[in-house]
Order: structure tokens, then C-alpha cells, then sequence
DNA sequence: CATTAAGTTGCAATGAGATTGCGTTTTTAT
DNA sequence: ATAAAAACGCAATCTCATTGCAACTTAATG
């Protein structure tokens, strides 16, 4: 599979082996992964390298990273026009029943007026609740 | 001041030395407070007390917490009628200049119409910008 | 191809924030 | 006055994030 390299080249982020099968994890996720879910999906992988695969993958918008209030950062990819730049953001839901976090990318988040003087950069919205697979 | 004493037995919390000094200094902040925010505008105060404190003030609806991104938790009190529960929450602004973290309790977060089967329990709603003191 | 520079990785260590255990003190109930 | 319950203070622990540095790998250069 080339794919994985042109997709990484394309994002200007070295394929390297450690890199490709990060990728390839990220890509079999059905939920948003936190760095211990990460590790815990290979059989010998330090901690320090994933964590540093990851935060490079995010510089170069290739997953982006979301707080879902359990504490853990979790990473989701990128979809194909996800501009995770300040504007245009999904919302994410949290599942209080299988603590699954995953992202609605067909949702955008409304914008809200905000008193005057306040100028708005970046907007993040959580929803928490039950999900699809729980309900 | 008796009011402060009130405000505590009205939501059943024991009106101790430590929570009414706890509770005035919530009501001199103008943006929420962090832990050691707290820990700060007293001279000698045991960490752990005050954690616990706004834990029983939480607990107790007094205070509600904010999640704003910076890896520590902030706390403000509860406006009268705010109603913390899953429901009825809303906005709050954090500031990336003065790095302060607001409460905009007029500003109710719209409702977004989730994707079949997930059903929303609560809400959050972060706004991340420069804030009327700083623009 | 040989050499050097640049980027990546692994392992140990550190930092920040949250949370717990427990003995002591204070408050409340009998 | 005495016993029970709650709150407090201090030390210790835990989780997750982040850094330092030497070893290793890859890319660039002559
Ligand atoms: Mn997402
Ligand atoms: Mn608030
Ligand atoms: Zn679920
Ligand atoms: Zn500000």
C-alpha cells in the first residue's frame, strides 16, 4: 500500500515505518483514540514516539485532537476538507455508556453572538450522552 | 455578612470558616478560577481543602466547572437560575490573551439535531478568542 | 561511495494537575 | 458531657503530558 505513504508525503510528514503503522491504526478506528489506546493497539511501542507521531500528525493536519473531559486527549484523523484550522470545526460526542468519543463531521457548530467585544477564534462543542452503537 | 452563610445553608453545605472564605473570594472573581488560582488569593490554604471545598460546592450547586483546554479545571459559582444540570448550560469564552476564562450566561447553547441514535444528554460549549477587556 | 547534516526513535526523568488515605481537629447530635 | 459525624491538614499516590539526551536512521552533499 502506497496509500499510506502518498498520504503522509502529501501532508509533508516523513513516512517512516513507526509512522505508517500509526497511520494505518488511526485508520482503523471507529471512535477517536487516546495515546494509551494507541499504544495498547501494538505489540512493543514507546509511549514518547507515539506521543510525538501524533503531535506531528497534528501540526501537519493530519488528525486532529479533541477533549472529551475524561482527562486523555484523544486523536481522530483528519477527514478529506476537515479543516481543523480555527474556523470550521465538527462537533464530537462523548458516550457516557462505552466512553467512546467520535467526531460528526456532517455537523458544523453553530455560531453563536457573543457580547460585544468578544471576538471568537476557535469553537469547540461536546455533546455527551449516548451513542448510536449504546442506544 | 450573614448573606454568604445563607447562600451556603440554603444548599446544604456547612457554613465552616474555610467555605465562607472560600465562597467570598469565588464572588470577588470576575472569571472562573482555577484551583491553584484559589490557592493563590489566600496566604496559607491547604490545597486539598479547597479541592475538596469546590468539590462539595459542585456537588452542592453552587459552583460549576469549565473544561477551557488549559489542563486545569476552573470553577465559577452558579448564577441564580443557572441550572448546571445536563441542561440549560451555557456558552463560556476563554480568553488566548489574558488567558481568563468567562461565564456568558445569557448565551444558551443552540441545540444541534444529532445523527439517528445518539441521544444527547449535555452539552458544552467552549469559545476560544480575545475577550472584551483584551480587544 | 564516503561523509556529514538533519531528522527520528527509545529510554529515563520530570512536571502538572487531580485524587486518596488517614490521623487530628472541629462540629453536631444524644 | 459524651459519642458520632463531618471537615481539615499533611503526606503520598496516580494519571497523563512533556522534556532531555544519546543512539539510530534517513537524507543530503561532495
Ligand atoms: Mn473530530
Ligand atoms: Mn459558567
Ligand atoms: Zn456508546
Ligand atoms: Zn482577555
Amino acid at each position: 500500500m502506497k496509500k499510506l505513504e502518498n498520504k503522509l508525503e502529501q501532508n509533508k510528514v516523513r513516512p517512516t515505518a513507526m509512522r505508517l503503522l500509526v497511520l494505518k491504526a488511526l485508520q482503523n478506528q471507529k471512535a477517536a483514540v487516546s495515546l494509551q489506546d494507541l499504544e495498547m493497539t501494538f505489540e512493543k511501542a514507546d509511549r514518547v514516539t507515539l506521543y510525538r507521531t501524533l503531535k506531528t500528525f497534528q501540526d501537519k493536519g493530519l488528525v486532529h485532537s479533541i477533549e472529551d473531559g475524561t482527562g486523555a486527549t484523544k486523536y481522530a484523523l483528519c477527514q478529506d476538507g476537515c479543516e481543523c484550522a480555527p474556523e470550521d470545526m465538527h462537533v464530537h460526542f462523548f458516550c457516557n455508556s462505552c466512553n467512546d468519543t467520535f467526531c460528526l463531521p456532517k455537523l458544523k457548530i453553530p455560531s453563536v453572538s457573543l457580547p460585544q467585544g468578544f471576538i471568537p477564534v476557535e469553537t469547540n462543542l461536546l455533546v455527551k450522552g449516548i451513542c448510536a452503537n449504546c442506544s
